[in-house]
RNA sequence: GCCCCCAUCGUCCAGCGGCCCAGGAUUCCACCCUUUCAAGGUGGCGACACGGGUUCGAAUCCCGUUGGGGGCACCA
């Protein structure tokens, strides 16, 4: 961008409970905008369908935007020049708006009642024909009108779509747009109730709060025309616009709740790193260019770039994120990795002493593809009660008792207790029975760790001490 | 039904007229490494939707067909 003046965009989501992966993109985008030129990012919250936002939503969306680290520089809360930035408390300048378009002729009063319109969208879809308003309110006579106030019935105003205009605007990723006005219907601006619609706030708090881009989803290009025409009836001078592709499931349909995992906040319970996330999501329907796949949320800012972003939508890939997951895991350090598990590891329901954990990190950290894996391949280090499970079971009843007994002994008479010198006395062991690690190790781990699958033995063994050790092999023998 | 958008491996991307009988990643399969499981390494399967043009030359440009997506609410 040459403009001179600085960039201002925003993510305006309506709270619904919870933060959706399309709605997070979205955010994403706008925040590396915003941080790529320097300018500012705003978040406004449209609630204006009164019975369906709560205040609880609000913190949850809120919650899930820190988590990512998407901060904003103005917002409900953090305040700005340009407050508030709740829409249940704007009402004043929308209901004003509604009234200078009136006045102008913009706009009109529409009569029809919600059920009247739901009759007619549904006879006109049987029919065949567009479901759109037939305009008939806007062509009341004067007594018609008249006896519509007489009997004190609601309206709602209805924007008017002026006749016969080519509707034109730039989209930073589409390219060049048109939009007859004539496939354009009336739409209102203002309910029955006072309310606005999210036309009309969405467009003005565009213009009073100076946003110069406006980056959103795709689903709401179709709106565009409409809110450029609202602009123009204003005199307003409208922002660039630029509509990203929609993320889609697996069937190809937008991504909704019915696919499974949508909610940013399932991803952070269930151990997601927010960078990987972001990482994910910045990749899906953007490319810097060129095969590099991690980058790093710096290097993301650096690199973004609207032009380059495509223009069909994309699958949303599970397996994908979940090994990107893995690779940001593996790239923590193990004091870092250690302070991560300890809280997933209390809300498995482990408490762990962080010493222990810390030594635990490594032998964990590359098999894991989510933080939330970490309970149960840890779990025989916090808990002394660890059943064998049917495998282990099978491991240890392969080899009989006698040589778990043979391997406590050994292992109670070792001199210092560390891996290798544990390695050591299992491999003499082995030996001694002729067989070779992966048989004659796997019954002991079994024995232990109560499964078939832990992090590497001897060091599994040096971390859960001697005695402790010992008592399980006993214990399996007996 | 009408309006709009789009079209490269199953999926996400690279490619922006010759470097491409198409490259990377993920998934899946095989092998190597190996104390289990992973991680890592190597290799393999796998795509330019179709038809016309334009051009010396097209995955790249144009048109059409087909296919997919979105919208047409007193939801946002």
């Amino acid at each position: 961008m040459s403009d001179s003046n600085p960039v201002r965009c925003r993510f305006a989501p309506a709270p619904s409970g919870f933060l959706h992966v399309g709605g997070a993109r979205t955010a994403l985008f706008n925040w590396l905008f915003a941080r790529h030129h320097g300018g500012v990012f705003v978040l406004r919250v449209e609630d204006t369908d009164a019975d369906r936002v709560t205040d609880e939503a609000v913190q949850v969306l809120e919650r899930s935007l820190r988590w990512l680290g998407l901060d904003w520089d103005e917002g409900p809360e953090v305040g700005g020049l340009h407050g508030p930035y709740r829409q249940t408390e704007r009402y004043d300048v929308y209901r004003k708006v509604g009234e200078q378009l009136a006045a102008g002729g913009h706009a009109y009063r529409c009569y029809c009642t919600p059920e009247e319109l739901e009759a007619r969208r549904k006879e006109a879809l049987a029919r065949g024909s567009a479901p759109g308003y037939d305009g008939r309110c806007r062509r009341l006579t004067d007594t018609e009108r008249a006896a519509f106030e007489a009997e004190g019935r609601p309206w709602a105003l209805r924007f008017a779509i002026p006749e016969g205009r080519d509707v034109e605007f730039d989209d930073l990723v589409k390219g060049p747009s048109r939009f007859a006005s004539d496939s354009l219907r009336d739409f209102i601006v203002v309910r029955s109730d006072g309310s606005p619609t999210y036309l009309l706030a969405s467009g003005v708090d565009d213009i009073r709060m100076g946003m110069t881009h406006v980056i959103r989803g795709e689903d709401l290009l179709p709106s565009t025309p409409r809110q450029l025409l609202l602009f123009e009836s204003l005199g307003a001078e409208p922002p660039r616009y630029a509509h990203l592709p929609l993320i889609l499931g697996p069937d190809r349909a937008k991504l909704s709740k019915r696919h499974g995992a949508v909610a940013v906040e399932w991803f952070r319970e269930h151990g997601y790193l927010p960078d990987a996330v972001v990482n994910y999501l910045a990749l899906l329907g953007w490319s810097p260019g060129g095969d590099r796949e991690l980058f790093s949320r710096q290097e993301l800012v650096e690199a973004f770039d609207l032009s380059h972003v495509s223009h069909h939508p994309a699958v949303f890939d599970a397996q994908k994120l979940e090994w990107m997951n893995g690779q940001y895991l593996r790239q923590l350090s193990d004091e870092d990795l250690a302070v991560r598990l300890v809280d997933v590891l209390a809300d498995a329901g482990e408490p762990a002493d962080i010493r222990v954990v810390r030594q635990a990190a490594p032998l964990v950290k590359e098999r894991m593809q989510t933080l939330d894996r970490a309970p149960e391949l840890l779990r025989f280090l916090f808990r002394d009660d660890v059943p064998l499970d049917e495998r282990a079971r099978a491991a240890v009843e392969k080899v009989g008792a006698e040589y778990l007994t043979e391997a406590a002994d050994r292992l109670e008479a070792l001199g210092t207790w560390t891996a290798p010198a544990i390695a050591g006395a299992l491999d003499e062991l082995v030996q001694a029975r002729g067989l070779n690690r992966t048989k004659g190790w796997q019954p002991v781990r079994a024995a232990v760790t109560g499964t078939t699958v832990s992090p590497p033995l001897p060091e599994s063994l040096a971390l859960l001490g001697r005695e402790r050790t010992v008592a399980r092999l006993r214990r399996a023998a007996a």
